[in-house]
RNA sequence: GGUCCUAUCGUCUAGUGGCCCAGGACGUGGCCCUCUCAAGGCUAAAACACGGGUUCGACUCCCGUUAGGACCGCCA
């Protein structure tokens, strides 16, 4: 039998970190066991979904790079089927109409819970024989009993039916609810293994129940501990982003994120990185634990500097194009570009601080900063100035080598150290006192830029009041 | 209130009865390197929630306590 996995998510919002991870193990665990991975849009809530939502779904398993081999498939195309199934079950008497509104169910649950009754369901109209002329729902009946999940990931879990309520199957609208739905679906679409979020588990015995009314095999169990955040509670915007688009936009790297989410619950012995293809291969649930993890954004950064560092430049080129244009940069098509990169990404966590920092290779003119010119930019250092800019004019090549030969015969005439040299260069180069190494910056700035501020900094220096 | 899940450094985790006075990673501190900032190297502090069993021997098995979390809709 072929594996068959699926994710599930509900169109009200954005994919989110926690449906990644859910939609990422569900993928994995396909592609590890050469099934198939589905993607179904749970959209049976008409009022709460949205068409801008789905796309954004769609868009965040994309850049993830989570691709589907069958749907997307839509709930609310399916309504004549779940109608089917459950008139089935009506016929069949393991389900009854329920006549109560939903004014009286909330009053009676709100008065359970202010007397510490459980809010449950008490079954009056399963007992109803005659057909009522009224508006009616669609009860499951559940059957006594207990009704035992076995979970790949937390083991043996029981219930008492007792505590399962009679629940909607059927509103009084005719649309489906949710654990009819997901029941169907998985039945029809030969789901081998459901995997999905542990606050699904109190609904698993009353899919269960579902199935065998249904008849139909059950699917494997699999219930993936909860991604929290800093305070241990469920991962919500008050934690930061939540959004996975949200970090593309701050510059994160796809499988940064991916490589991140992965090892947020599961593990390889010590290992931390790990490619996509080494994903596939290693993933097994006999890996992932059963307790919830904190979702930490620092090691989040930490692989994304180390995936930055090991991109190849002309492939960041690429990437980084967008960020610099949010400052009014347009690179495209600039040769330097691939140089750039190479002196920015060892100091870059991100492709936002990769584009932030390289902003002086680009602007006409670089922006002093007060501090670094008045420690720096001093008339004292005129004459050395004046004797660089002409080294470096009469340099054929402009690489990091002959810069280097150059500082350093200029270096060796003044008996001076190379920091004398490197700040004062860098302010002038740079507007500010943190930078690249001043070699391969101004090998990757080229001679023209670099020798017109070089200039423009003596001009600074020769307009100071002499000290 | 009920049901259910979980419990190793601040965080992610290794550990499947002796290899553990508990290992790795992020973060944090120190040192080295150094033209600044990084990167890199070395190094330090930092944990088995608690109490009972079981066992020759428990981080590992069982039971309880405590603490966290999730769920209890004609939402998904």
């Amino acid at each position: 039998m072929t594996v068959r996995t699926r994710f599930a998510p509900s169109p009200t919002g954005y994919l989110h970190i926690g449906g990644a991870r859910t939609a990422l193990f569900n993928w994995l665990f396909a592609r590890r066991h050469n099934g198939k991975f589905i993607l179904r849009i749970e959209d049976t809530d008409v009022a709460r979904s949205t068409k801008e939502s789905i796309q954004a779904i769609l868009d965040g398993m994309n850049w993830l790079g989570l691709t589907w081999d069958e749907g997307p498939f839509f709930q609310s195309e399916m309504f004549d089927t779940y109608r089917k199934f459950a008139h089935e079950l009506l016929d069949k008497g393991l389900c009854y109409r329920c006549y109560c509104t939903p004014e009286e169910l909330v009053a009676r649950r709100e008065a359970a819970l202010k007397d510490g009754r459980p809010p449950m369901y008490d079954g009056r109209c399963a007992s109803v024989k005659e057909t009522l002329d009224k508006p009616f729902a669609l009860r499951f009946r559940v059957p006594p009993g207990r009704t035992v999940v076995e979970d790949i990931i937390k083991g043996n879990i029981a219930f008492d039916n007792s505590a399962i309520e009679d629940l909607v199957i059927l509103r009084s609208d005719g649309t489906p609810t949710y654990n009819f739905c997901v029941v169907v679906d998985d039945a029809t679409m030969d789901i081998t293994h459901v995997i999905r979020g542990d606050d699904h588990i109190n609904n698993t015995p009353k899919q269960i129940l579902l199935y065998r009314a249904l008849g139909h095999a059950l699917p494997v169990f699999a219930h993936l501990p909860m991604i929290l955040g800093s305070d241990k509670t469920r991962l919500s915007k008050r934690h930061g982003a939540t959004s996975v688009m949200a970090y593309k936009e701050m510059g994160l790297l796809p499988h940064a994120l991916v490589n991140y989410l992965a090892r947020l619950g599961w593990s390889h012995g010590d290992q931390e990185i790990f490619s996509l293809q080494e994903l596939v291969d290693k993933f097994s649930f006999e890996a992932v634990g059963k307790s919830s993890g904190v979702f930490n954004p620092e090691k989040l950064t930490w692989l994304n500097h180390h995936y930055i560092k090991e991109t190849p430049a002309e492939e960041l080129s690429e990437l980084l194009l967008p960020f610099l244009k949010e400052h009014g940069i347009e690179a495209k098509g600039d040769e330097r570009l691939p140089k750039i990169i190479l002196t920015l990404r060892e100091r870059s966590r991100t492709l936002k601080e990769m584009a932030g920092s390289a902003l002086f290779y680009f602007n006409e003119r670089v922006e002093f900063d007060p501090k670094a010119t008045q420690k720096f930019l001093l008339p004292e250092n005129i004459g050395l100035f004046e004797v660089l800019v002409e080294r470096l004019s009469a340099l054929s090549e402009f690489t990091h080598d002959a810069l280097e030969a150059a500082f350093n015969s200029i270096l060796e005439e003044s008996g001076l150290k190379l920091g004398k040299l490197a700040q004062p260069v860098r302010v002038a180069l740079t507007g500010g006192t943190v930078s690249p190494g001043i070699f391969e910056m101004m090998e990757a700035m080229g001679k023209d830029l670099a020798l017109v501020r070089l200039k423009y900094a003596l001009e600074f220096m020769k307009q100071l009041p002499a000290s």
